[in-house]
RNA sequence: GGUCCGUUCAUCUAAGGGUUAGGAUUCAAGAUUUUCAUUCUUGCCAUAGGGGUUCGAAUCCCCUACGGACUACCA
C-alpha cells in the first residue's frame, strides 16, 4: 500500500466516553504514529435524539489529558477534509443514498413507526423474529412494489420516508479482518438498514460513516467488536458506491469486559464496584449525577495510558512500562488479543505506583504541595521534597502521602490503641522521657547521630531495642508505621521531638 | 430464537506443531527492618470437555459446553 495510513476515532457525542472508547482512541492513535500517518478526530452526532450536551468538550478533554492528540478533527484544529462534524456534512449524504436507489441498491420505504413494530409484535407472537429483508420488502410500502408515479406523489405530499438498503439474497460475503481473519456471512441473514430518515433529513451511522471514512480517504478502520456484525453491510456499500478499491481495512478490537463476570464494561459499571470506568470525571447534565474519573483519582495519564495499552494487546516481550511514544513504536495490531479483557483495577493501581516512584521528587513535591495547601498546610518546598522521597515507595497515589506523612506536619492528635496496649509497658513514660533529655543532648541532630546516640542510650539502660524505638514512634507518629525513626526525629527537629515526647508522655496511658 | 466472535493460572497475557507451558498483578510464606511499607527469595495456580490429523497438539480440523457482541428510522 502506498497510501499514507490514516485513522480516525469517530464516537458520538452521547455521553461521556469511557475507558473502552478511550482505548479505542489510543490504538488508533498508536497504529497512526507507528506508521507515519494521519489520526483524526470525528463526531458523529447524527443522532439527534440522543445529544448530550458538555459530551464533546468531554470527549476532546479526555484525549487531550491522555496524551492522544488527533492531528485534525474537531477541537483539534481543522485539516484538509474539514468540517469533522457529521451534523456539519449532513448535506453530503443524501446524494450517495439517492445515487444507491439509481443503480439499485436502495429503496424508499414509507412504513411508519407503528406499522413496523404492530409487524414485530405480530411476528413475535408467533414465535418469530420480524426481519426488515428481502422476503417482505416487495410487499410492505416500498418503491420496489409502489409504482414510481405513486412513490412520487408519497414524497411530494411530504410523507416520511427512509431509503433502506437492499441486501442481496444467499450471497456469501467474505470480510478480510485484521484480527480474527477472514469472516463469512451469508446476505440472506442480514436485514435491509436504514441509511437516510426524511424526518431529520440526516443518515445513520451506516452511512455517515461509510461516507465519511471514504472521504476522509481513511485507510485502517479499528473500532471496537460491536461493530463486527454491522461488518458485511459496511462492506456492501463500499461496494454499492463502487468504492471498493478504497475501501479501510478493518480491525475489530476485543471489548473491554465486567471484573465480575457478565458483560462488557458499561458506565454504570465504575462506581457500583469501586473503580472510575471514565478517564475524567463526568456530571450528567440531566440528573446532576457525578461519575469518578481516573483524572481525579489521582492517577497519571502515562500510567493510565500504559494500563488501558495492555488490555488486549501487549509488545511481546516482557517489557510492561512503554511511555506513549514507546508503545507507539511497539504497537502492532498483530499483537492484539482476540478475546475480550476483563478490567483488573489492582494491576492499574499497579501501573500508577510505578509511574509515581519513578517520578522526581521534586514534581511530587509540587503535586503534594497541592493536597497540603487543601488542608491548610504551608510547609517549606525543601523540607516537602523530603517527605515525598520518604514515602513515595509506599503509596500508590500523591493523595495517599497525607496517610503515609501527616505527622512530618502535625503533630499526633491522637495515639494508635493497639499500638499502646502491645509497646506502652508500664516503664515507658520513664524511659521515654530520659531518651527525650539524651536527644536533647546531642551536638549535632542528624540521622545517623541520633542513630547512635539512641543506640549508646539503649545499651546502656540495658532496655529493649524494640521497646524504646516503638515508644518513641508512638510518641512522634502517633501509630506504628512510618520511615526510618532517626531520620523521622532529625526532620522534625528538636523543639517539636521534645514537645512530642512530653505530651506522649503525659498522655498515653491515662 | 437467529447471525457472528471468542475460550491458556483468580486477573492481564507469552508460547503461531517439539519448552519442566514463561512473565506480570493478586494472594501466601520466608529473609531484611525499631514499626509499617519497600526490596529480595520462594510458593500456589492454567491450556473448557470430547473426538480426530500427526512420530509429536495450547497451537491445525470437527463436535459439545460455556462466555460475549449484534439483532432500532442508536451509535
Amino acid at each position: 500500500m502506498n497510501s499514507k495510513v490514516r485513522v480516525r476515532f469517530a464516537p458520538s457525542p452521547t455521553g461521556p466516553l469511557h475507558i473502552g472508547g478511550v482505548r479505542t482512541a489510543l490504538y488508533n492513535y498508536l497504529f497512526a504514529k507507528k506508521h507515519g500517518g494521519d489520526f483524526l478526530l470525528r463526531i458523529e452526532d447524527t443522532d439527534s435524539g440522543r445529544f448530550v450536551p458538555g459530551a464533546e468538550k468531554y470527549i476532546i478533554e479526555s484525549l487531550r489529558w491522555c496524551g492522544i492528540v488527533p492531528n485534525e478533527g474537531v477541537g483539534f484544529g481543522d485539516g484538509a477534509h474539514a468540517p469533522y462534524r457529521q451534523s456539519e456534512r449532513k448535506e453530503l449524504y443524501l446524494d450517495y443514498a439517492l445515487q444507491l436507489i439509481d443503480d439499485g441498491f436502495a429503496y424508499y420505504a414509507f412504513d411508519t413507526a407503528e406499522e413496523l413494530d404492530a409487524l414485530r409484535k405480530e411476528q413475535e407472537s408467533q414465535g418469530k423474529a420480524f426481519t426488515y429483508n428481502y422476503q417482505v420488502r416487495t410487499s410492505l410500502s416500498t418503491s420496489l412494489k409502489l409504482s414510481k408515479e405513486d412513490v412520487e406523489e408519497r414524497i411530494a405530499r411530504g410523507e416520511q420516508w427512509v431509503i433502506r438498503f437492499k441486501m442481496p439474497e444467499n450471497e456469501q460475503i467474505r470480510m478480510q479482518d485484521l484480527i480474527r481473519g477472514e469472516v463469512v456471512v451469508n446476505s440472506s441473514t442480514l436485514d435491509d438498514k436504514v441509511l437516510y430518515k426524511s424526518a431529520d433529513q440526516l443518515p445513520t451511522y451506516h452511512l455517515a460513516n461509510i461516507v465519511d471514512d471514504f472521504m476522509m480517504e481513511i485507510t485502517h478502520v479499528i473500532r471496537g467488536e460491536e461493530w463486527l456484525p454491522s461488518l458485511p453491510l459496511h462492506v456492501m456499500l463500499y461496494r454499492a458506491l463502487d468504492w471498493e478499491d478504497n475501501m479501510p481495512q478493518f480491525a475489530h478490537l476485543p471489548l473491554l469486559l465486567k471484573p465480575d463476570g457478565k458483560g462488557k464494561l458499561s458506565k454504570r459499571d465504575g462506581d457500583r464496584l469501586g473503580f472510575p470506568v471514565f478517564p475524567l470525571q463526568w456530571q450528567d447534565p440531566k440528573t446532576e449525577e457525578i461519575s469518578s474519573g481516573y483524572r481525579e483519582s489521582g492517577y497519571f495519564p502515562e500510567a493510565f495510558i500504559n494500563m488501558l495499552a495492555f488490555l488486549g494487546w501487549n509488545p511481546g516481550t516482557t517489557q510492561e512500562i512503554f511511555s506513549l511514544d514507546e508503545l507507539a513504536e511497539a504497537f502492532s495490531l498483530d499483537h492484539v488479543h482476540k478475546a475480550g479483557a476483563r478490567f483488573d483495577f489492582e494491576k492499574a493501581k499497579w501501573y500508577n505506583h510505578q509511574y509515581l516512584v519513578t517520578r522526581s521528587d521534586e514534581d511530587l513535591a509540587a503535586d503534594f504541595e497541592k493536597i497540603l495547601a487543601e488542608k491548610g498546610i504551608s510547609a517549606e518546598h525543601n523540607f516537602v521534597v523530603k517527605v515525598v522521597a520518604l514515602v513515595k515507595e509506599r503509596v500508590n497515589f500523591v493523595k495517599e502521602m497525607w496517610q503515609q506523612a501527616s505527622f512530618f506536619f502535625i503533630a499526633p492528635k491522637s495515639y494508635d490503641a493497639d499500638v499502646i496496649k502491645k509497646r506502652w509497658k508500664d516503664n515507658a513514660p520513664a524511659l521515654i522521657a530520659e531518651a527525650k533529655d539524651v536527644l536533647l543532648n546531642f551536638d549535632g541532630f542528624d540521622a545517623e547521630t541520633i542513630k547512635h546516640g539512641l543506640h549508646d542510650f539503649i545499651t546502656e539502660k540495658q532496655a529493649n531495642m524494640g521497646a524504646v524505638m516503638n515508644c518513641l514512634r508512638l510518641s512522634l507518629v502517633g501509630s506504628s508505621f512510618g520511615p526510618d525513626l532517626p531520620v523521622i526525629i532529625e526532620m522534625l527537629g528538636k523543639e517539636e521531638v521534645a514537645a512530642r515526647i512530653e505530651k506522649a508522655v503525659k498522655t498515653i496511658g491515662i
